[in-house]
DNA sequence: GTATTATATGTGGATCTGCGCACATACACA
DNA sequence: TGTGTATGTGCGCAGATCCACATATAATAC
């Protein structure tokens, strides 16, 4: 159960809780934009996706400077679940709706 | 998101977990069957009982000195996507299945 | 080599959380 | 009323977690 309960925790923090609703339905991001789209310090994003890449959630991809991350694909029927839950049922958020147009609008160098 | 997030940390935690997957699979069910089922102490299911009930997660009814509980029947899509959820995916775990043998054997007073 | 940009992390401090113990409450029944 | 059973809770401790600051690493440009 403890899988299960780690994953959980990985999501039950709102900066965590956004940034993998942000993946789950941008696809893979880099770093600064997804700090621009939570309106968020750098350190923060950057340190919340070390978080989750340690425990599974993410990956990562590096392309010069830029990191770029992205959910994994599910490994289970459980992660495969929680994945769908949240693209489908958060996609229509408030907060959500507001990340993904800051994404849309931020102006990294990368495209 | 904050209420999005107090719903996953209710459920990140172990004892709570198995709590809600029990709930989900058995229905109503008392403290003390609680308790035989995680073979945890008493004071220990009804705390994090109590915890789930003041985040929303289920709800009590008294018989006499038994309190039986339940989960909430869902007020959002998120919630009634993570209770199928759990229910589907958790089933087969093997905790899982471990509590609901020693629920279906706990011999309470009541039926 | 140095400088710049993007990203990651060590640290200390404040807060949260789960635990066990003990005790308190609530009800049932004599 | 008193006793026993079922359940809830205040307390203190130990460990986890989140934050912000400052600094470290990594890749690139000059």
């Amino acid at each position: 159960m403890d899988a299960e309960v780690n994953l959980l925790k990985a999501l039950a923090e709102p900066t965590r809780l956004r940034l993998v609703v942000l993946l789950a339905l941008n696809g893979e991001t880099c770093v600064c934009k997804l700090a621009e789209a939570l309106e968020a310090p750098q350190f923060r994003i950057s340190r919340h996706l070390g978080i989750m890449r340690d425990r599974g959630v993410v990956e990562a991809r590096r392309e010069g400077t830029w990191m770029h991350y992205r959910l994994v694909a599910p490994r289970s029927k459980l992660e495969e679940c929680l994945q769908d839950c949240f693209r489908d049922c958060l996609a229509n958020h408030d907060t959500v709706e507001a990340d993904l147009a800051r994404l849309a609008a931020a102006d990294c160098e990368t495209n």
